[in-house]
DNA sequence: CGACACGTTGATCGTGCTCAAAAAACGTGG
DNA sequence: CCACGTTTTTTGAGCACGATCAACGTGTCG
């Protein structure tokens, strides 16, 4: 099968053959890796990357009095922080919210492979640029909307992402979120998660159910939500005078 | 006087005189910009990175029903995203929160930079990982903390981040944030700003006032906060393996 | 079958919002 | 320097969104 790390750059920049047989050699011995496992834990001194392959994973703080927030969902293909290893430790801790499989890439690996090819190197600042357009979005959403959006939007952005990594064009997809992980994503409760999202399935807009979501309106969701994909940057940028030979 | 920028990332990098020339012919040709001005909208093509010289700005989304949700606020050594330029638009805005100055930077520029000079671009890493460690204590913040110990917490980052560029080492700072600034970046209003901060300020912890901050006893607004400053990032990393030519 | 995680529902409470208005600070021009 | 408009801060009263506490279903897996 086709390596799931490049298909995701891929869709900002054109490779060559060398780039693609560079991205290859990175994604070697994947680790099969429980529901929960922590792929690293805050505090910790970052010396490897992980890229998950297959199943879901989670970035969160836990809070003095022992609360979680969670402030990024990772999906296949995503990588976990292409140049912490910069830093002297983790600033949050990454788990598995499913059972799936990460590779985990050394330092040197990555800086070798910015080093020798350009596009690859933009390409990874672009994946960057996205993850922190995504976590200023959930600022927005947590702190800007009510539950009933701020729920609605979730769905929206994990619907458009989940799409992108595997198009089946369904309505059906992948989902392993509970609702427990929701609370800790949208700062609500799980007992409010509960009840609105409810509203948002009985409203016939889209609901999650043992691991994949059903998507039965996704013109109203969006509208429901106040949803704007921009912020998600899956356009390439045209060709202009800024980006050198571009 | 000395480079705002250069004093920043030297708080990281160790640079040589050719990386420190570099970044001293980045610094010319300084605009001198009005309260409200905008630097970007949300919408534009990013040609430009701009760095603050002087003033306070944010980084901010409208939402739809028109209520702004600040994401972040810069202040003086702040770049605007040294790799935006790499997206096809903008998907926020920036303004200035008081009146100062800014360099805008062409995208070029900063690309020969980065090229030519590896510590520089490391340093550029270190900035943007540190911004976007910033990003998600601001998400827990707002998702897991009520509003007394969210406004401490902000207070605890703005007192450290602002005597990091004006180390005066006092108790009063420059500060230009209105209480309706702060109701935008924490998701409250700013009758409630009002309310809880008077009791941050009659507790003897701290409080703003025309543009300054006065810091009373920052190991009991700490307290309060939860605050613990690691996500800043501010200490040097130690030589290691994992990072090349340690 | 038992244990445990997850989902569901009800009743009550409280933080923070809304609406309304006034006082204080600030800038600007006459 | 004062008059004026504008922004910012302050205060009050009432309301509502979402939290808390408590319990019970439901499903899944060992």
């Amino acid at each position: 099968m086709t390596n799931i790390l490049l298909h995701k750059l891929a869709r900002w920049a054109d490779f060559d053959d060398h780039d693609r047989a560079a991205l290859d050699r990175l994604v070697v011995s994947a680790r099969a890796v429980v529901r929960g496992e922590h792929l690293i834990r805050e505090g910790d001194r970052p010396t490897h990357v992980f890229l998950i392959l297959e199943g879901w994973a989670q970035r969160f703080k836990i809070l003095p009095e022992g609360s979680r927030q969670t402030v990024a969902f990772l999906m296949p293909g995503d990588l976990c922080d292409a140049h912490v290893f910069i830093l002297a430790k983790m600033d949050h801790s990454i788990a598995m919210m499913s059972p799936g499989s990460v590779v985990a890439i050394p330092a040197d690996d990555m800086l070798n492979i910015v080093e020798q090819h350009p596009r690859i190197a933009q390409a990874l600042w672009w994946a960057t640029l996205v993850d922190e357009g995504i976590l200023r979005e959930w600022l927005v959403n947590i702190g800007g909307r009510e539950a009933y959006a701020r729920i609605a939007h979730l769905f929206c952005e994990l619907y458009v992402r989940a799409n992108v990594v595997a198009p089946d064009g369904g309505a059906d997809l992948f989902m392993p979120l509970t609702q427990t992980d929701m609370a800790e994503a949208l700062g609500l409760t799980p007992i409010h998660i509960n009840r609105v999202a409810k509203v948002l399935k009985h409203e016939g807009l889209a609901y999650i159910e043992k691991g994949r979501m059903i998507m039965l309106d996704f013109e109203r969701l969006k509208n429901a939500a106040g949803f704007d994909p921009s912020y998600l940057h899956a356009v390439r940028r045209l060709p202009g005078r800024s980006l050198r030979d571009g």
